[in-house]
DNA sequence: AAGTGCTTCAACCGCCTGCGC
DNA sequence: GGCGCAGGCGGTTGAAGCACT
């Protein structure tokens, strides 16, 4: 039995708002502002506990929340984010400016989530499934059953369901002939992911940010992962395409293009710098950083958004 | 028009974390 | 360090609306 509900506890309102309550809540807010939601509900004249009126207002009644459909880039940003930050919607919703946390955890569940699985791509881990998997998408692309990792998730959108389970179970003999061990393939793709996400020590020489005609120049290397280090990143490879457009925190790079070259040593199996090419479209987030450690600690919890790949090659590792 | 099943999303629930004492 | 509280978060629910028969 767990904890009573604190609505429970003194009898007060639950289920949907009313039009009066609120404006009860925007006016107190407005003139007060959103400071302590326990004794809110009592000043503000609402039988309601303080948890309800912050998820109303937070929700739904916030003045700088953006309604309305998802657009095709946020949307894109939505996935791309969910694969390196899994069901963390706040953390989502931080990087979507007027979208809340429930609305993007909504639409994720009703909208996006069915269209993975349809395509054929668990929304868990983002990988391709040959199990979940249309016979149409299949169809269209026969390198999945040669290299599953060589997946486009912007080239399989769209795609109309159609299962059948004979080919399906073919496909997967046709897999499993293929790449013997899945699991590997797996973690040679998550530290990428790890990487992109959480590059602590790229360094970005001479980089320079402003708000027009933004400029980064990676030309020399990024700094090795940090001391846990199973996977390290060195040397950008030129060219980083100059950055078109850009806010505090959005940079835009206009080809879509990004090389780099790879050290590893996952598995336990270290592979010496192949260099992987990763093309598309969708965005993730690489920590900024600056030349001396001092202020790369600075930078680190401040983030640079990039036109990053969604589409990863790993083939040559295998 | 009525019944049924499905989808959507606002709201709730319970757990976790951080903070003050 | 332990406790209690408030706020935040992710998972889940259920009413309302919609589509289909």
């Amino acid at each position: 039995m767990g904890r009573a509900p604190c609505c429970d506890k003194e009898g007060l309102k639950k289920g949907p708002w009313t039009p009066e309550e609120d404006q009860k809540l925007i006016a107190y807010i407005q003139k007060h502002g959103c400071g302590s939601w326990r004794t809110l509900p009592k000043n503000a004249g609402l039988s309601r506990c303080g948890k309800s009126c912050r998820l109303r207002w937070t929700n739904y009644l916030r003045p700088d929340i953006k309604r309305g459909r998802f657009s095709f880039e946020e949307e894109e940003t939505i996935i791309q984010l969910h694969s390196i930050l899994g069901n963390k919607w706040s953390a989502i919703a931080a990087r979507l400016p007027g979208r809340t946390d429930n609305e993007i955890k909504n639409y994720w569940n009703t909208h996006i989530r069915k269209r993975l699985l349809r395509m054929g791509i668990d929304p868990v881990t983002h990988s391709p499934r040959l199990d979940l998997l249309d016979l149409s998408t299949l169809l269209a692309n026969p390198t999945l059953l040669i290299n599953p990792s060589q997946y486009d998730i912007s080239s399989l959108l769209g795609m109309e369901p159609l299962v059948s389970p004979e080919l399906l179970r073919l496909a997967t003999d046709l897999l499993s002939s293929q790449c013997q061990d899945l699991t590997e393939h797996a973690q040679l793709q998550d530290p990428i992911a790890q990487f992109l996400s959480d590059s602590q020590l790229i360094q970005p020489n001479g980089s320079q940010f402003g708000p027009d005609g933004m400029t980064c120049d990676f030309s020399e290397s990024f700094v090795p992962a940090a001391a846990s280090n199973t996977i390290s990143y060195d040397n950008l490879e030129q060219p980083i395409p100059q950055l078109v457009s850009a806010d505090s925190s959005n940079f835009y790079l206009p080809n879509n293009q990004l090389n780099y070259t790879v050290t590893t040593s996952v598995l336990s199996t270290p592979i010496s710098s192949p260099t992987t090419q990763l093309n598309s479209s969708s965005s993730t987030y690489i920590n900024s950083s600056s030349n001396t450690e001092d202020e790369r600690d600075s930078y680190c919890s401040e983030l640079f958004e990039f036109q990053v790949p969604d589409l990863l090659d790993v083939s040559e590792f295998m």
